[in-house]
DNA sequence: TCTTCATTGCACACTGGTGTGCAGTCTAGT
DNA sequence: ACTAGACTGCACACCAGTGTGCAATGAAGA
């Protein structure tokens, strides 16, 4: 009886299971976000579990922080190709890109800094498809003359990307002010002028 | 007999002692350079020593660390005082500032790696009035109307600083192209005009 | 020659994190 | 009522790094 799909919804079992694995992996976000050396027992503690409990969804350290890429490259990748599909400008595409990237990206920032050291060969590789397509979104722009070319596209996709959320992170909290004023540094460096810049981040509202 | 001086040289004995000491100092730059989470031990046998010896000289690992940004922080205030007292406009002087801080500063960036995490706190104080140099050579720059206002001096140097040094760890390893590059992009997002970025480092040999 | 002392080579204790094993408990499906 | 299994709590073993203690070595200085 019951479901003969294939989605069979087992019902409250593996729901509740799912729950407590995403809910590890959301907190482990936000504890890795306020230090990324922060052990598992930092995490399972924070999550209302036992640090055993962890071990029985990732059976490493590794696999927890994969799991974790996988997502922001699921969830980044979404917004890049369809901006990048747009016949918009690159400039503005780029003010779209930002915004529209914006919350995912700052939640996930945390890779960034675990991009370097330990697993920074296995997210890196993760993340790489990401930063190809950023990067052609740069490339496109210095074709048609809206960017600079002081530096090649990949190198200058990632420093104006990098200084985003250098400027997320220090910033005073404020998100939509401090959003607005990385957009148009990023621009800045990206080689589009002052006046076009405030112009263009002027009309997202 | 012999001196009664207050640097009495005490010849070979101290000299053999510095020397081994400055060694330390220089490899495990180059060390914690290529790796951040470089250990005691690393470091020891990289400098042709033995752990046990590394310890005599830097009682922790926290003594050297502290060594080697006191050792930054002297050569670059060095430098950035020097350039902040001419006369020169801010944009120019940012060039000329990069310019001379470059070696030092690139030789010294694994402290702004190791500036987040563990020992984060004792950096950041020794490396703050460093900071404010920097901040005041931007807010100069802003009051003077050469430099954009999109956001607060102490940030904007900040990011712009890091960005710089961004680029060179990216960079394919040559250093005059990647320095011109990476000065042009700083200009850039400070707010001066792609032209007048050019013609700046232009005048730079 | 005798002393001093930087350096060595080992030993050790301590810490903090990782990953595993296993017997218990409690709950939701049957 | 019975059972599967997610979660717990505690036990381990293991590892890598830190920092210390101490006797031995060897070279520079008296």
């Amino acid at each position: 009886m019951c479901n003969n799909g294939v989605v069979p919804t087992e019902s409250s079992r593996v729901r509740s299971m799912n729950e407590t694995r995403d809910r590890i992996l959301d907190v482990a976000l936000r504890v890795l976000g306020e230090n990324p050396d922060a052990g598992m027992g930092d995490i399972a503690s924070a999550a209302g579990v036992v640090r055993r409990t962890v071990y029985g969804h990732f059976p490493s350290r590794l696999d927890l922080v994969l799991a974790l890429t996988e997502r922001a490259v699921t969830e980044m990748r979404a917004v890049l190709t369809e901006v990048n599909a747009s016949d918009a400008e690159a400039d503005a595409a780029w003010v779209e890109f930002i915004a529209r990237v914006w919350p995912v990206a700052h939640r996930y920032r945390v890779l960034l800094a675990l991009r370097r050291g330990e697993y920074g060969e296995a997210i890196h590789g993760l993340l790489g498809p990401v930063d190809e397509l950023l990067a052609d979104l740069v490339r496109r722009g210095q074709d048609s003359g809206v960017f600079a070319q002081h530096l090649p596209a990949g190198i200058l996709s990632q420093v104006a990307y990098g200084a985003v959320f250098a400027i997320a992170d220090s910033d005073l909290s404020n998100g939509t002010l401090g959003a607005r004023a990385a957009t148009i540094t990023s621009l800045l460096m990206l080689g589009v002028p002052e006046t076009r810049a405030i112009a263009l981040v002027g009309d997202q509202p």
